[in-house]
DNA sequence: GGTTACATTTAGATCGTTCTAATCACAGCG
DNA sequence: CGCTGTGATTAGAACGATCTAAATGTAACC
């Protein structure tokens, strides 16, 4: 048994070349399964390939073809399992591909998006999958990842306009559908007064869902009181500190639809500390279908949104980019489905 | 406003070098930051990479450098939250250090683990921060990776022993205090008839956790009885499975001690299913401390692991073994905090 | 034998950087 | 004037792969 395991030095094609006789080119064709080689000669390499304990060195490759095999994956936080199941889609479906995760993460702030932007870029990935941090800016982004990479936005809109060189692909959600249903859901339970709540209307998600639910309202012919659109942050703490401004500003509000889950429960919280009931006296619907939804007390209605197939789906349409990078830009707009369960109780 | 932002052609140091009439040698220098160069070439190359938009090529510099930028981080499965804020951890603090995350996950096969290790160890990762998959073995993963790349085993030992040449290094949480601890405070609050509930007993975390509850029982002088140890995969539906396993084999159970949070989560699942009542007639004690454990109903009591600092630790550990390759390999265990909550209550 | 055809192999340039070892310009000094 | 020291710059070889174009060997055919 002598596997040369040499610990110190990297084998390279030359030291396979030399170890059975044959030229660099030889060993690189038997790599990538070239029917030009002869089936014995081949076999000597990968004899020796194995002996040596070869590892194919990737980035020399790809600095000569001029490839790339991985993809940057930026999300704004992994902590929240929405992000998490999605970025779990991606990598499960470019692994498949045999293409490689290049992680960021942004914490929401479209400062330290610009930092993590310019440096995976320079690591020369194939595209970018990026779900933009709020408020960040359409020209902030094109600064950092320059014209020749390309990207798939996901979830979000950029602010301001993009130049008309750069043609960036769009995978959204249907957000306005999705509080459409929800609201019409609540409206046919019975409710009457109705809040938005959470999210902050400079992301575009935000806006999307607010007019969704203000659409379904109009059509039921029900008028939407200023107090009625309470904003915070997409999180859970803050959802709950802002339930306080929900009460106070109208306190015979029976239900709301909320800007995701994350708030939904951050409002449950709340409202349970103001001695309010949630899917007894007042109802809540979310958005995302977390894991979480249907385990919180009530279970809490919610839209599904398949994060792990948003994933995979956005694993598939960059994948699709590279393969035709002259294709003209699309969006594709993924369904949503409306869950219900218990929080979006009927009005007492 | 001329800014060169050529669609086509990748710019290069070659170009930037031709466009101000300096070296490329000197483009080099300025790049990084060298003392070397004059003050006013500096100030001319920088606007030229700037005019040019010139993005650095990190593959080209680490292959002449041989050097990495890039840590692999190799995980279970990213949809567990307690798994997805470990990577939050990590790339956060490798980002930080200027490096960047590769991706990759498991699905707790250990033949995935091996397909995803080959192909990340090809990109030529400094490092790697693995967590492996249950039943992974140490002979397995070292053909993967090659003795070349340091690795940083988390949470779990590897099956089989690691020939000596491979020193890696170890940050594991400390499971057997942890569980000691959910124990006696169970005894503490009255319980006496106590099962070890989920995990299977060939992953090393699994064994030593039921170590520590099996040392507090016998500190206490409680015999276990064989049908107060039920496995189960580490997911929530498939302890809900097992909970009729559970109850079937002793009915006068009053508490049990989970593997981890999912475990706990899907034994109160199925503990409702048969009619009990978490946390009322039945006392439940998790791992991890998961954002759900303190949401479920009732909240669970665990032991908190604080994955988002592990992933920072992790971090911290792999970028110091690659400043000095040569120290010795060491291991850290992470202490563990007992979080009390609703669902151990005392025994009716 | 000379020509062609085919299968196999290979030398050498190349990708975009960095590094080593010069080279160059210029001032100061004896 | 030649020598040396210093600051600034650079030519050219690497890194580990791929690719082009050409070379080699062998067999077949006229």
């Amino acid at each position: 048994m002598e596997s040369q395991t040499s610990v110190d030095r990297k084998i390279t094609l030359n030291d396979i070349a030399a170890g059975c006789g044959v030229s660099r080119a030889t060993v690189s064709l038997v790599l990538r399964g070239s029917p030009l080689v002869n089936k014995h000669t081949r076999a000597r390499v990968e004899d020796e390939l194995r002996r040596q304990g070869y590892v194919y060195n990737r980035a020399a490759a790809n600095l000569r073809r001029r490839t790339s095999s991985s993809i940057a994956l930026v999300v704004n936080e992994l902590g929240n399992p929405f992000f998490a199941e999605f970025a779990a889609g991606v990598d499960e479906a470019l692994g498949e591909a045999g293409f490689v995760t290049l992680l960021g993460s942004t914490g929401e702030s479209s400062s330290r998006e610009h930092a993590v932007l310019s440096s995976l870029v320079e690591h020369g990935p194939g595209g970018i999958i990026l779900s933009p941090a709020e408020g960040s800016e359409a020209r902030d982004v094109l600064a950092a990842v320059g014209a020749r990479t390309p990207v798939l936005l996901f979830n979000r809109e950029l602010g301001g306009t993009l130049p008309e060189y750069a043609h960036w692909d769009r995978l959204m959600l249907d957000n306005q559908r999705g509080t459409r249903l929800a609201t019409e859901h609540l409206i046919a339970r019975g409710h009457r007064r109705i809040a938005f709540f959470g999210g902050h209307d400079d992301s575009s998600s935000s806006r999307e869902r607010y007019a969704g639910y203000e659409q379904a309202m109009q059509a039921a012919g029900l008028a939407i009181a200023p107090a009625w659109r309470v904003e915070s942050a997409p999180t859970r703490v803050d959802a709950a500190r802002a339930t306080q401004a929900l009460l106070a500003g109208d306190a015979t509000l029976t239900a709301a639809v909320c800007y995701n889950d994350a708030v939904a429960l951050g409002l449950m919280l709340g409202l349970n500390q103001h001695g309010r009931q949630p899917g007894r006296d007042f109802a809540v619907t979310g958005f995302d279908d977390i894991a979480e939804a249907s385990l919180s007390m009530p279970p809490l209605t919610t839209l599904s949104t398949a994060p792990r197939a948003r994933g995979r789906q956005a694993a598939e349409l960059i994948l699709a980019r590279l393969r035709q990078p002259q294709a003209k830009a699309g969006t594709v707009v993924a369904p949503v489905e409306l869950v219900v369960r218990e929080s979006s109780c009927p009005p007492l």
